[in-house]
DNA sequence: ACACCAAATGTGAACGGTCACACGCTTAAT
DNA sequence: ATTAAGCGTGTGACCGTTCACATTTGGTGT
C-alpha cells in the first residue's frame, strides 16, 4: 500500500476525507478518481494543447503510473512499451501508446537518467564560440548528436587554464557522458590530465598528440598545400601570418609551412603572431607593407588575411599585383573579398560529425568511425598570382 | 533497515556473506567498512586525481549518504550544507565540507532535478546559429545562464514549421524551465501558440507583437538611422536589399526604410528579397549594375552589402563613388571590408544578456531586469558619401 | 486431464537527492 | 521549577523511472 499528501492529478486536488495528512487513498479508490479525471483531461486537452494550464491549482504531469492506470495495465508495461520491450503484445502496445498520447505524457528524463546513470549528454567545451570554424562545428555536432540520440551541454571557455579547467568541471559536474574539445589549446591537455577525465572524450585538433582521440582537418597539410602553391606560382619570398602560438591548429599550420619553405631552400622570414582577427590582420598589414621584403603571405585564417588585404589597399599594395595573400578556413565571405580570397578550405560540419559518431559508437557500441584526418582543400581565388604580375582584371 | 544488493562502495565489493541476496550490510557495518574505504580512496586520490579510475570493478560515485556516514552526520544536513541552509553550526558545516572535498563528491543533478521538478535549465531554440548575430547572442547567453547558476540546450532548427515545432518539442521534453527563441521568424509563433506553451520565454525580435516578452535592438529605428544617413548625404534613389521575408527582423528593417524614405517623399524603389548570404548579395549586385537607377543601396545585413560591392567591384561600379551602401550588423569584418562598411550597430551580446536577466528573474523571482528596446548605434565608415561624389582616397 | 514451457505482464526495491515534520537540547521567560 | 521558544539535527516519505525477479496466461505434448 502506498501513501501520499493531497494526491493533486492533472492540476485536481483530490480531497483524502478522513484519512490521516500523509496517506495517499489506497489503490483502488485512486483508479476511480483517474478514470474521471482524466476523462475531464481529454476534453480539456481537446481545446487546450497538452497543457493543462487552465487549471487553476498547481498541476503535475502525468507520470507512467497515471499512464499505465488509463491503460489498464501495470506501470512496467507501460515502460516497456517507451524502451521498446520486445515481448509486448501488439494489442497492448497500441493501447498504450494511445493514452501516452491522449495524456500528453512526456517521460521524465531526471528520472529516468537516475536510475540508469545515463544522461544522454554530449559535453562540448569550447573556446571562441562565435568565430566561424567553432560554430560550424557546434552546429553540426548538435545535428548529429540529437540524431543519435543525445542532447549537447556547450561550456565557453576562455584560453586560460583556469577557466578550461572550470568548463571541464562543470561538465563532469552535468554528468556528461562524453566531451567534445573544441578549445584546441595546448593547455587543454593539461586541464584534462589534471582531472583525470575518465569519460570518453574527443579533441578537435590535428596533432595527434597523447593517447586520446582527435579528428581534425589535416591542418599540417593543409598548411603544405597552401604554400606550395605560392611557391608554384614562383615565389620565394613568404611571409606567414599566423595565429595565437598557444593554438594548436596555429602551430599545425605554422610547422607545415616551415617544413614547406624548407623543403623548397627558401629564406624563412620569420612568423608574425597574430590572434586571428581582422584586426591584427590590419595591424601586421600597416608594418608589412612598409617593408615589402616579400612577395607573398601566407594568412592563418581568412579573417587576418581580410585586414591585411585591407592594409595592403590603404598602402597602395596591390593584391594580387604587387603581393599574393592566402587564407586558411574558407569562410563563406571569402569569396567576396576583394580579391576573393584564395584559401584552405576545411570542412568543420564534417570533423563535428565525425567527433559524434565516434563519442557515440564508444558509448553505445554500434555505429561507424571512420578514419581521423580529413584532407583540406585547396581553394583557387583572386588574391594569388605569379610575382610581378599585374591583377587579372 | 534499508536494503541493496551486492553494495558496491567505491568501486570496491564489499561481501554480504549470508545475507539474502538482496539485503545491505547494516549501517553500522558499513559505516566501519567505508571509514576504511574512504582511507584508501583519499589516498589513491593523491596520486591519481578525484578520478578512482584505477579500481577494477564497476564503480560507484559517493553520494550524499557516504558522506553524511564519513562526516558522522545524517544525510539531510549534508544536503543542508549543499544548499547553504542557515540553520548548520560551522564547525558541521566545515566536517562535511571536508568530506565532500576528500571524497570529490558531486551532487546528482538527475536526483535533485526529479525531487525539485526543477532542472535549472534553459532551452534555445536557435536558426541559423552559424551566423554572427545569433552565434554571439548565445554565447553571451551560455555566459549569462552559467553565472545565475543556470545550464543551456540548444536546439537548432530550420525555419519551416515541423522543424521549429520539433525544437520546441524537444526542449519541452527536456524539461527546461524557460526558452529564449533566437528563430525570430514569423512562423515560430504559430508554433508556439500551437503547443500552448506554458513555460517563460522570450523572442529576440523587436516587433513587441503579441504578449510575450521580447527583447532585440530596435530593428526599426536602426533602419531608419540607417536610411536617414544617406538621405542626410543627399541620395534621393535609394534601393534595399532586404533579408527573407518570413525574418521578422528583416520585415522591421523594411518598414523602417520604406517610412523613412516616405516621410522624405522620395521615390519607393521595389526591395530587393535576400536570403542574408553575401552570396545573394553578389547576385543582387549583378543586377542593380546593370540598371544603375539609383546612388544608393541599403543592406539587411552586412554579408549581402559584402557580396553586393564584390559584384559593383566587378561592374566597375565604384563604392561610394558611384553608389553609397550601408550595411546593418556590423560584424567585426566588416570594419575591414573595402571600402570599410558604413552599417548599424546592434549589440547581440546585450540582448542574449538581457534574456537571460528576464527569464531568470521571472523563475527565481529576483534580478534586475531592464527596458526591452536596445538603441542601435549607426557606424559610419567609408562606403557612404554624398551622391555624385568620387571616393574619399 | 496433467504438467510444462514460453510469452506476457506484474511486483518490490532502488537510484540520489529534497521536503515536511519530529525530535532533543539549550536558553530565556513565567 | 516549569514551560516556551529556538537552534541544530535526524527520520520517513516521495519524486518517476528501470531493474531483477515473480507471477500469470495460454498453448502444447503426453
Amino acid at each position: 500500500m502506498d501513501h501520499a499528501k493531497g494526491a493533486q492529478y492533472f492540476g485536481c486536488t483530490v480531497m483524502t476525507g478522513e484519512l490521516a495528512p500523509a496517506k495517499r487513498l489506497d489503490a483502488q479508490a485512486v483508479c476511480i478518481m483517474v478514470s474521471h479525471r482524466a476523462h475531464v483531461n481529454v476534453h480539456i486537452q481537446a481545446n487546450d494543447g497538452p497543457g493543462m494550464s487552465t487549471e487553476p491549482e498547481k498541476l503535475r504531469a502525468p507520470n507512467i503510473r497515471d499512464v499505465a492506470r488509463l491503460a489498464g495495465v501495470s506501470y512496467q508495461t507501460v515502460s516497456r512499451v517507451l524502451n521498446n520491450s520486445e515481448s509486448i503484445k501488439p494489442s497492448t502496445r497500441q493501447r498504450v501508446l494511445e493514452v501516452i498520447d491522449e495524456v500528453g505524457y512526456r517521460p521524465n528524463q531526471a528520472a529516468r537518467a537516475l536510475v540508469t546513470s545515463r544522461t544522454r549528454t554530449i559535453g562540448v567545451l569550447s573556446g571562441l564560440t562565435s568565430h566561424y570554424g567553432p560554430t560550424t562545428a557546434v552546429h553540426a555536432i548538435e545535428l548529429a548528436a540529437r540524431e543519435a540520440g543525445y542532447r549537447l551541454s556547450i561550456s565557453n571557455t576562455e584560453s586560460d587554464y583556469e577557466s578550461i579547467r572550470a568548463g571541464l568541471d562543470q561538465l563532469t559536474g552535468q554528468a556528461v557522458e562524453a566531451i567534445i574539445v573544441i578549445a584546441p589549446q595546448v593547455r587543454v591537455y593539461d586541464a584534462i590530465d589534471d582531472l583525470a577525465l575518465t569519460l570518453p572524450f574527443v579533441t578537435l585538433d590535428s596533432t595527434g598528440r597523447g593517447r586520446h582521440h582527435s579528428i581534425s582537418v589535416d591542418q599540417y597539410a593543409g598548411a603544405r598545400m597552401a604554400t606550395r602553391h605560392l611557391i608554384e606560382l614562383g615565389h620565394t619570398e613568404i611571409v606567414h601570418v599566423a595565429g595565437p602560438q598557444d593554438w594548436i591548429e596555429a602551430d599545425a599550420r605554422m610547422q607545415g609551412f616551415l617544413r614547406e619553405i624548407n623543403d623548397a631552400d627558401l629564406y624563412t622570414h620569420p612568423p608574425i603572431l597574430g590572434d586571428w582577427t581582422a584586426q591584427f590582420g590590419y595591424h601586421a598589414g600597416r608594418e608589412l607593407a612598409r617593408e615589402r621584403d616579400f612577395t607573398a603571405v601566407f594568412c592563418g585564417n581568412d579573417q587576418m588575411a581580410l585586414g591585411l588585404m585591407h592594409a595592403f589597399y590603404d598602402g597602395s599594395v596591390s593584391v594580387p599585383g604587387d603581393v599574393s595573400v592566402v587564407g586558411f578556413d574558407d569562410i563563406p565571405d571569402s569569396a567576396h573579398f576583394l580579391p576573393p580570397l584564395t584559401t584552405v578550405r576545411q570542412d568543420f560540419a564534417e570533423i563535428g560529425r565525425r567527433s559524434v559518431a565516434l563519442l557515440v559508437r564508444e558509448l553505445d557500441g554500434f555505429g561507424d568511425a571512420d578514419q581521423r584526418q580529413i584532407a583540406p582543400e585547396m581553394i583557387i581565388r583572386k588574391s594569388t598570382s605569379a610575382p610581378g604580375r599585374m591583377p587579372g582584371h
